[in-house]
DNA sequence: CCTCATTGAGCAAAATGAGCATAATTTCAT
DNA sequence: ATGAAATTATGCTCATTTTGCTCAATGAGG
C-alpha cells in the first residue's frame, strides 16, 4: 500500500486528486494539506511514501518545501511527483534537479495522473528486483521511475479486446490505417476507433504518421509498431 | 562549458573517465577528486556544473556526499552523474530520490559514457527553452535528463507533429531551405510549410536569410538555429 | 438499484490547402 | 536617373475536413 499525501492550497482539486488516486487500489490516501507548513508536519507525523505537490502554496514556494523535503532521512523522505501549472523551464528544471518523480502540468487528463502512478507502482516493483541488475534493468527501472512511457509498460495492458480487435485489424492490412478506416472495418464508431488508437500511439503499440493532401486536418494513420 | 568534476577514489579510473569526458568539446574537467570531504570542498571553491561520483570513497559513502549536495542551494548545486559498481536495488533507488541525472554502472563501455555526457547536453538545450512548454515538451526534457536516449525522445520537442517533420526535414539537409523546398519534400502545401516556417523563425527554432537575384519576391530560407 | 466501463453521437477546435491581395524585387522604357 | 511594368514570393483568409473530447446511453456485475 502506497500511502500518498496530497499537498494542494485548492481544496477542490485536492479532492479530485485524492478521488483519482484512490481509483488505484494500491494507493492510499493519508491526507491532504493546503498549505507548506501543515504539509512538511503531515510528512514527518505520517511518513508518507509519496507527495503530490502543488508549486504554489501560500505560505512557501513548493520547490522551497521539495528542497526541505529532500533533507531528511531517506526512511522519512518520500518521494514527490509535483503537480503544477508552472510550466516555465526553470521550474521544470529545478524540480528536475530535486529529484521529482514526476513533472505533472496542469490542466491534465485525470487518467493520466492514473497512468503515471501506474507507471510509478511497476517502477517501485522493478527496483524491489533481488540480486544484481544489469545497466539495461537500471535504464529501464530509472526511465519508469521518471515517468517515461517505455514499451515494456505498455505491453502488459493491452488485454482489453477492443485494443486486440484493433491489432488484429491493423496486422492484416500492412499498410497504415486511419481511424474510420478501422472503424469501418471493425463496424465500430469512428470516436471509438479514434479514442483507441490515440491510446495505442502513445503507448508505442503503434507508431503514428500524417497524411496530408487535403484542406482540413491531416488524416492519422497507424501502423503496427515493429 | 560545462564544469565537470570527477570525484572517484581509483586515480587510473578518474583519469581514464576524465578522457572521455574531455573528448565532447562542450564539457570541461575542472579536477579530480579522490575523497568525499575533498570533493565537496572542491564543489563549494569550484563550483562545477556537473559531477560524476563514484559510491565507494574511502571516508565516506558516495550517497552521504550526493544527499550533501543536494542540501547546496541551487546555483551552487551540481548535477551529479552516479558512476558506481553497486547494483544493488537499494543504492539505485535512492539514487534516483536524491536525483541523480544518470546511474551508469561499472564496468562499462567509455562511449557510453560519452553517449550520456551528450544526452545531458541535449536536455540542458531543452530546459534553456525560452516560454511556457507543454506536458510533451516537458515529458522530452525530463526524460532527456534522466539519461533516456535521444531517439526515443528527441523527436518530440514539440507537440505539433508538423512542427517536428520540418525539423527533421531541414536536419537532412545542410543548405538553407525554401518554404517551397520544404513542401516538396514532405508532400505539404507551400502555404503550410511557409505558416510553420514563419513562426519557426519568429520562436528562433530557425534563422531566416533571404535568396535575392531575380524579379519578385526575394526567396525566404531556413536554417536551423544552433 | 447503483456503479463502472464502454460506446456512439455530435460539436468545438485544430489543421490544412486553395487562391487572392499584397509586397518586393528585377527589368525595361523614357 | 526615374517611374512603370513584369515577375515572383509571401501573408493571409476562408472553406473544408479531421481530431479530440464531452456527454448521454447502455449493459455487466455487485
Amino acid at each position: 500500500m502506497i500511502r500518498t499525501l496530497i499537498i494542494e492550497d485548492d481544496f477542490r482539486v485536492a479532492e479530485i486528486n485524492a478521488a483519482y488516486v484512490a481509483k488505484d487500489v494500491d494507493f492510499q490516501v493519508i491526507g491532504i494539506a493546503n498549505t507548506a507548513a501543515s504539509g512538511f508536519e503531515m510528512v514527518i507525523n505520517e511518513r508518507p511514501d509519496l507527495v503530490l505537490l502543488d508549486l504554489y502554496l501560500p505560505d512557501e514556494h513548493g520547490l522551497e518545501l521539495f528542497a526541505r523535503l529532500q533533507q531528511l532521512p531517506r526512511g522519512t523522505k518520500p518521494d514527490v511527483f509535483v503537480i503544477t501549472a508552472a510550466r516555465d523551464s526553470q521550474s521544470l528544471k529545478d524540480a528536475i534537479q530535486l529529484g521529482a518523480a514526476s513533472y505533472i502540468v496542469k490542466p491534465f487528463n485525470g487518467h493520466e495522473l492514473i497512468e503515471r502512478l501506474r507507471i510509478y507502482k511497476i517502477a517501485l516493483e522493478r527496483l524491489n528486483l533481488s540480486g544484481e541488475v544489469s545497466q539495461a534493468e537500471v535504464d529501464a527501472a530509472v526511465a519508469l521511475m521518471r515517468g517515461s512511457k517505455v514499451d515494456e509498460v505498455s505491453d502488459t495492458s493491452s488485454n482489453n479486446p477492443t485494443t486486440s480487435l484493433i491489432v488484429t485489424c491493423l496486422k492484416k492490412n500492412s499498410n497504415a490505417m486511419s481511424a474510420s478506416e478501422v472503424a469501418d472495418e471493425l463496424r465500430i464508431s469512428r470516436a471509438t476507433a479514434q479514442r483507441y488508437l490515440s491510446q495505442m500511439a502513445d503507448r508505442k503499440i503503434v507508431s503514428l504518421e500524417l497524411q496530408y493532401g487535403s484542406a482540413g486536418r491531416p488524416i492519422n494513420k497507424y501502423k503496427l509498431s515493429d
